[in-house]
RNA sequence: GCCCUUGUAGUUUAACGGAUAAAACAACUCCCUUCUAAGGAGUGGCUCUAGGUUCGAUUCCUGGCAGGGGCACCA
């Protein structure tokens, strides 16, 4: 790998000078014109052995011999050693590029683990909102990276299908019997102050299925949500090969605390607690002063069910960022309780998706479901399709529709919050989804073209000069594996839109397909933009279209 | 009140302590007889504030201001 072979080389170089270094960083630089690779090195260096930097990088330079991935190296700014690699190695690239195809830019830093990522976690009883949405983009993403990078990746989806929520839902039904689950649950909620003593009644007995009349509700409902659920798995393209549910959490959850209670548990106004403030964290109540589980309980009792099941190498938990304080202290009481799980679980919060009018409540049923912002978009996608003479045009607007709905979950850091305006979030043009699609249909076209014109790729360039498209091309790999190292898909997603942006460049200066010589390596070119735009769109969960 | 988190063009966002802070949308100009204009080329415009650390700070630290989240029986 030429990062590793850079790494060396500079090592090497330094140490025929007497220095010596631990950690050599690397970058790309922002600008193109600095080079393709960039080491800070010398500055380094320089401080620490009170040298002039640009002294010291010209020394370094000079000692880094040139060879066929290397064109020039050269000093620049306050004492930059920066690499520009040579069209041989770019040619060699694209080649590699069309033998790995669906492979490419895979890794195998993960190999022979096992990693259990949980994400989604919709209520059944409730709706399935826009912010399930969030945690299944960045989920399903984060779990392709996972995967590219040779891991064995099991897809988990934790349920609540116990609780108080669903106690209000049935209360809401019992009241309304005509009313959809999710408008039974807003009633509950609205209605849950004047009557506490009924609704924790029901909740009571649905976790000792004691009422012949409830258990007929609860089944219905539990069944009717799951149903709904699988459908919109199915659009957004996630394939879960586990559930966990609440129902069953619970009881373990419960077990567990009570034989810890005086250790690690203590027991406060009928409650029992876990008193976070002696670390810093917050006191929070695993069981109720009825005696049931709380969400804390069952969610110590999910992880040791995980590893029990699956015996996994890492756990990866993704929820809402509202939820980080609370898991700091399910993390600690993990590790009082069972240490090599907490040390094998890392939460991933993302960013919650907010109205323009402030934050989306069930409770108050204030919310744009999941499902409907997939109707809307896929409605004004279809609309902009109307004048192509396209086949199957519903199940195109559908994957165009999740495109455009996934890039703009996925284009910023996971961590920020996003304010959703459907106008402005969802855009169809610039840095979005059908961008990224519209680019790889452009490049299917022409490959299409090329096939029926004959034109066989080479690997012999007669471009004048090395153009941008070449120059990222091989990044692709370097990408994935800091997206995955660092859980931020929107590497990626920046990345494709550079990369899809100098591919409409390219597209636009230059005619792919036609009877000159450096048709063939254009073509070439074209493919292996193609497949790294597939696989890149992959790894965000975007499916790609052949036209639209 | 305490804890966490965010503050970058008019707007939505990038920038792994580095170079002239980068894109998109919006505004204004151009470009379809061409392989799909959901495209391309161009113009103007930005680091909340006061200090500190550093050769170098949008990035790290401290204070202030402004948003958001969390803080005992919801999930």
């Amino acid at each position: 790998m030429i990062r590793e072979e850079l790494k060396k080389a500079i090592k090497e170089a330094i140490s025929v000078l007497g220095f010596e270094i631990e950690d050599i960083h690397l970058e790309h630089p922002a600008d193109l014109s600095y080079g393709d690779y960039s080491t800070n090195v010398a500055m380094v260096l320089g401080k620490v052995n009170s040298r002039n930097p640009k002294e010291l990088a010209q020394e370094i330079a000079d000692k880094i011999s040139e060879n066929k991935s290397i064109e020039k190296v050269e000093v620049a700014g306050a004492g930059f050693i920066n690499f520009y690699l040579s069209q041989e190695f770019f040619t060699e690239s694209i080649k590699e590029i069309l033998k790995e195809k669906d492979k490419w830019g895979s890794n195998g830093s993960l190999k022979k683990q096992k990693i259990i990522v949980e994400y989604t976690d919709p209520n059944p009883f409730k709706e399935f909102h826009i912010g399930h949405l969030m945690s299944n983009a960045v989920g399903e993403s984060i779990s392709r990276l996972v995967e590219f990078s040779g891991a064995r990746v099991v897809r988990a989806n934790y349920q609540g299908d116990v609780g108080l929520h669903v106690a209000k839902a049935i209360f809401g039904k019992q009241k309304n019997p005509e009313m959809a689950f999710g408008d039974a649950y807003a009633y509950g909620s609205q209605n849950y102050e004047d009557e506490k003593a009924q609704i924790k009644e029901i909740n009571k007995k649905v976790y000792e299925k004691s009422d012949k009349n409830i258990n007929e509700i609860y089944e219905e409902g539990r069944k009717t949500s799951l149903e709904y659920f699988e459908i919109i798995y199915k659009k957004l393209g996630t394939k879960f090969d586990e559930y966990f549910f609440e129902s069953e959490t619970g009881p373990k959850g419960y077990k567990l605390v009570e034989e810890n209670i005086g250790k690690i548990f203590e027991e406060s106004d009928g409650a029992v607690i876990f008193k976070g403030e002696d670390v810093g964290l917050h006191t929070r109540v695993f069981l109720n002063s009825e005696g049931l589980p709380t969400y804390e309980a069952k969610d110590l009792a999910l992880a040791k069910i995980k590893s029990k099941r699956f015996d996994y190498d890492k756990s990866i938990v993704i929820t809402g960022n509202e939820i980080k304080e609370y898991y700091k202290v399910i993390l600690e009481v993990m590790k009082q309780i069972f240490p090599e799980l907490a040390e094998k679980t890392k939460h991933v919060p993302h960013g919650m998706l907010r109205l323009p009018s402030g934050k989306m409540s069930s409770r108050t049923g204030d919310v744009i479901t999941g499902e409907s912002l997939i109707d809307e978009v896929q409605a004004r996608v279809f609309n902009k399709m109307n004048d192509l003479s396209i086949e199957n045009k519903a199940q195109i607007s559908e994957q165009i529709a999740i495109g455009a709905i996934k890039y703009s979950i996925l284009k910023q850091s996971a961590g920020k919050d996003i304010i959703f305006d459907m106008d402005k979030s969802l855009s169809f043009e610039g840095d979005s989804g059908p961008y990224l699609q519209y680019s790889h249909t452009r490049a299917s076209a022409v490959l299409e073209k090329a096939k029926k014109g004959k034109i066989k790729t080479s690997f012999k360039t007669n471009l004048t000069e090395t153009i941008e498209l070449e120059k990222l091309l091989y990044r692709f790999r370097d990408v994935v594996e800091r997206a995955n190292m660092e859980y931020e898909p929107h590497y990626v997603t920046t990345y494709l839109t550079e990369l899809a942006s100098a591919f409409n460049s390219f597209y636009a200066k230059e005619k792919i397909v036609d009877d000159s010589n450096t048709a063939p390596y254009k073509v070439a070119l074209t493919e292996a933009f193609k497949i790294t735009m597939k696989n890149g769109l992959w790894l965000l969960g975007i499916k790609t279209p052949e036209r639209m």
